[in-house]
RNA sequence: AUUUCUGUAGCUCAGUAGGUUAGAGCGUUGCCUUGACAUGGCAAAGGUCAUCAGUUCGAUUCUGAUCAGAAAUACCA
């Protein structure tokens, strides 16, 4: 480091990297993010959405940990215990897959290794990488309990989601039927509703003809997907519709097949569409299995698990869908049985793992019974026992809540939370409990199976907020932090997890899980576009926390964001937030060098050394930030709170009260010191490295007490002091800075020189005595070497080597050493007259409406009689300038 | 198709009890290396708050319609 760019040898720049792991380390070391056992306040317990264990740090995770250890710091800084929670999620489909492509480049499948092999291959995977996400979440500044962490698929989770299936089981909520899912041939699993995407894509509408089996008549049916006629198993007609009556009750022949099926009657046939007749096709399509359940219709099922044709299919087995479309489709044209084919632009569902066409397909699956479960998470929005924010989610919650519909939870993988169901090959009765068993409940055979599948996912995620605090059992934890407060994540996940957390909470413990949702938006990049590993426009986290450190990072995606709106991230801002870490940075230098190796403590009384203007006026502002920082966070309005304490640091502490003092030697210490120290505690949460960094550097100077032993992170956050408000000293402040600021444009509009010394008469009634005491100020922030206060009216000729401006309640006048060019400054009030006249009308007219008088609260309408009276006030000494210029 | 959200300065966005001469950051223009900071300072330009109605004494803010953009959900075989 260069001498010369330093006071004190602390460099000129803040350099984040360098400090940031330390400071984390002794933060953990010391145990500060474990909750407080003191504090007798109400606990704040945030438990994290659980990242998945393959996954990698994103943009979407960097925003919600900066959210939520945002929330949970400043709790912790209030004196609330707090509690955040930790934990990873097993994310079946994923981490299989990963592991899967791992082992295929050693060409070994997950079949020859055998199930058991395979998911100790998982196992052994997750041991040595499955960390890899929380040490990244570490270097955000993530401030979590690491020994309360947890893992879907630990012991005690593990136990709450079999206790959950059993109680579930029980009560008749969880049910094994045959229905139609939607099954993902790549990954050979049945799917939930939510994880299908559906995606238009141009395909063709086929006219097929059937033949009537009694007469050598046909009719054309229109079907997207011609490959299912092998499964056909009726037709259908609308019974209202007039030109298809003469069928019902008909046979026809399915087209290359030797069937013949009957054609019925079903209202849910739209006559509009196609020829208004239907090929049914139970086995491939949720309408049709319903058909077929209203009309005892035969289903066939003509998949394998791997998607492909099965011996159903007769000669086309083996082979996939879309090449059997395109076969028949040839052999129906060789039988002259394609009447026409039109092109089609229609929705299909894509599987959103991997992307693959999911097929719709009968199958035996578990159920979760879904509508007696909502009703009461519906309620417990409804009567805002649970608030979401922002609230309009609530509707788009209750709009999905209510038209709900049962939740496949089984799944055909081998990484999961295994079903704890047991089928008895002697008598065909299911033992369903939590402990494995090892006889049959009703035989007491011992030739039980357990079944081979798995649970969803997210059964055991919408379980998190009790789970990992100990449920089923009555643990200390789930005693003290259960329910928890806040659920922070993304909206896109509402329904993932939060509606099925606020179910599954209610009904395991009777209780809601949390009282809060908060619901941010999604991070796109610079055009907008949503990141995306395929679509290659991801920005690396990890990347930004090295060249711009993790609190530029924190500071970028909670600034000037309000909940649940998109946020574009991009360099500028990036940039910007590490420039105010490094301005924050500076004032520190400059205040530590006043304070260097002090021998008084000045984080004791500061009250009674307020005898200058600026003290009182800065810690004034300081009260009025402080008591808006904690509405605002109260009310989760974190963008408009950073801004806050953003603007009073830079623009009233570093830009003006740190110039005031400039002329002081020591006797503004103190303040200088005390207000620095509040911003690092309202900043804390929102940009902890670089305020912990310098409290361990600043707090050392002094002698040791305990309120500067402490680090930063569990001081007490401030807190108005209404003895600090002083309204007077801020109105006097704002005169000085009016004055300042209108000397400050006539240099520039001028061109005259900061040095270059001008005088002033200064004439501002009642204030004059203000400016007497406050000269020494005005002269060295505005450039003056000598301030004339005068009584008398200002002088209003115009010798050409001076001008008078207008102020709020005076005016100034300035005298130049020479002539100058004066023309600009007398257009200028011109102008203003033009600006101020308008307002002036407008607010003339208000007060001239006797309804605004009569129905207007009182306060504005003196406050509208006072704006009133200045704007004329101002209009009358503008005129009159402008009465005596002659140009 | 339904629902939801968004439309404010050149760009990105704040603006939660309806009363402000409508704000910030970035960008732009002019000036400045001054002992905290050029990742800086000083000064300035820039907006009919999408459009149209309505409610109100008063609307960027509330209501409705229209236009434009985005998202979610559903889906016709």
């Amino acid at each position: 480091m260069n001498q010369s760019d330093s006071i004190n040898n602390i460099p000129k720049v803040y350099v984040p990297d360098q400090t940031e792991k330390n400071i984390y380390d002794f933060w953990k070391n010391g145990g500060y993010f474990k909750p407080s056992v003191k504090s007798t306040k109400k606990p704040f317990i945030i438990i994290m959405p659980p990242p998945n264990v393959t996954g990698e740090l994103h943009m979407g995770h960097a925003l919600t940990t900066a959210l939520q250890d945002l929330m949970v710091r400043w709790r912790r800084m209030k004196g609330h215990p707090t509690l955040y929670l930790p934990g990873t999620d097993h994310a079946g489909i994923a981490t299989q897959v990963v592991v899967e492509r791992m082992l295929s480049k050693k060409n070994i499948s997950r079949h020859t290794l055998g199930r058991e092999a395979f998911v100790d291959e998982i196992w052994k995977w997750v041991r040595q990488y499955g960390d890899r996400i929380y040490n990244q979440l570490e270097s955000l500044g993530a401030s979590c309990d690491w020994e309360r962490k947890s893992f879907t698929l630990d012991p005690d989770p593990s136990k709450a989601v079999r206790t959950t299936f059993v109680n579930l089981y029980n009560k008749g909520l969880i049910y094994r039927g045959e229905r139609i899912v939607t099954w993902c041939p790549r990954c050979s699993t049945a799917l939930s509703d939510l994880e299908i995407n559906h995606k238009n894509k141009d395909s063709n509408l086929y006219f097929i003809k059937y033949k009537l089996s009694t007469t050598d008549d046909f009719i054309t049916i229109a079907t997207t997907r011609p490959e299912t006629i092998l499964a056909d198993t009726g037709i259908a007609v609308n019974p209202e519709d007039e030109r298809h009556q003469h069928l019902i009750g008909k046979q026809v022949n399915v087209p290359l097949t030797k069937r013949k099926i009957s054609i019925i009657a079903d209202d849910i046939v739209g006559m509009e569409f196609g020829t208004g007749i239907l090929k049914v096709t139970p086995g491939h399509d949720p309408i049709d299995f319903e058909i077929g359940q209203r009309h005892n219709l035969k289903t066939i099922n003509i998949l394998d698990t791997s998607g492909l044709m099965n011996s159903n299919a007769q000669e086309y087995k083996g082979k996939d869908p879309q090449t059997v479309r395109s076969e028949i489709v040839q052999n129906l044209a060789d039988l002259e049985q394609i009447e026409k084919i039109i092109p089609y632009n229609h929705s299909v569902g894509h599987c959103s793992r991997c992307d693959d066409v999911v097929e719709p397909i009968i199958s035996k699956q578990w159920f979760v019974k879904m509508e007696p479960i909502a009703k009461p998470a519906i309620e417990a929005v409804k009567n805002k026992e649970i608030r979401i924010i922002p609230n309009h989610f609530s509707k788009i919650y209750f709009n999905w809540m209510s038209n709900i519909k049962d939740w496949c939870i089984s799944r055909q993988l081998w990484w999961g939370h295994r079903i704890p169901v047991w089928y008895c090959s002697e008598c065909d009765q299911l033992t369903i409990q939590i402990t494995d068993p090892t006889n049959c409940h009703n035989c007491n055979s011992t030739s039980i199976n357990q079944d081979p599948d798995v649970l969803d996912t997210w059964f055991s995620s919408a379980l998190w907020p009790h789970s990992t605090l100990g449920w089923p059992e009555h643990t200390e934890d789930l005693d003290k932090f259960y329910p928890t407060s806040v659920l922070e994540t993304g909206h896109d996940i509402l329904f993932f997890w939060v509606a099925r957390m606020i179910m599954m909470g209610i009904e395991n413990t009777g209780t809601i899980p949390f009282d809060t949702v908060y619901l941010h938006g999604l991070v796109r990049d610079t055009k907008g576009i949503k990141m995306s590993k395929t679509k290659g426009n991801v920005t690396d986290p990890l990347d930004i926390v090295k060249t711009y450190g993790s609190d530029a990072l924190r500071l970028s995606l909670t600034s000037g964001t309000s909940a649940g709106n998109d946020m574009r991230l991009n360099e500028s801002r990036l940039q910007a937030s590490r420039n105010f870490a490094n301005k924050l940075w500076n004032a520190f230098r400059f205040v530590n060098s006043k304070i260097e190796n002090n021998s008084v403590n000045y984080s004791n009384d500061i009250a009674k050394n307020l005898t200058h203007l600026e003290d009182r006026w800065i810690l004034s502002r300081l009260q009025n930030t402080i008591e808006n920082v904690n509405n605002l966070l109260e009310t989760y309005q974190i963008g408009e709170a950073q801004k806050q304490i953003q603007d009073f640091f830079w623009s009233e502490y570093c830009d003006w009260y740190l110039e005031f003092v400039k002329l002081r030697k020591s006797s503004a210490t103190p303040t200088l010191y005390h207000v620095l120290v509040a911003n690092l505690k309202l900043l804390h949460p929102f940009a902890p490295f670089i305020t912990e960094t310098i409290w361990q550097i600043l707090s050392k100077q002094m002698p040791s007490d305990e309120t500067n032993d402490i680090p930063l992170i569990i001081t007490e956050f401030p807190t108005k002091n209404s003895a600090f408000v002083d309204t007077k000293a801020e109105n006097d402040i704002s005169i000085i800075i009016e004055i300042i600021h209108t000397i400050r444009n006539l240099r520039s509009d001028l061109q005259i020189p900061h040095k270059s010394s001008l005088k002033a008469n200064i004439n501002i009634g009642t204030k004059n005595k203000l400016i007497d005491q406050e000269q020494n100020v005005i002269k060295s922030l505005s450039g003056l070497n000598e301030i004339n206060i005068s009584v008398e009216k200002t002088n209003i000729e115009k010798p050409p080597n001076q001008i008078t401006l207008v102020l709020s309640n005076g005016t100034i006048t300035i005298q130049f050493e020479q002539t100058v060019n004066l023309e600009k400054q007398y257009k200028k009030l011109g102008d203003e007259l033009i600006k101020i006249d308008p307002h002036i009308h407008r607010l003339v007219r208000m007060i001239k409406d006797k309804s605004f008088i009569n129905k207007a609260p009182e306060e504005v309408v003196i406050k509208t009689k006072d704006q009133l009276k200045n704007l004329e006030n101002r209009k009358i000494r503008i005129n009159n300038l402008i009465k005596n210029i002659t140009i």
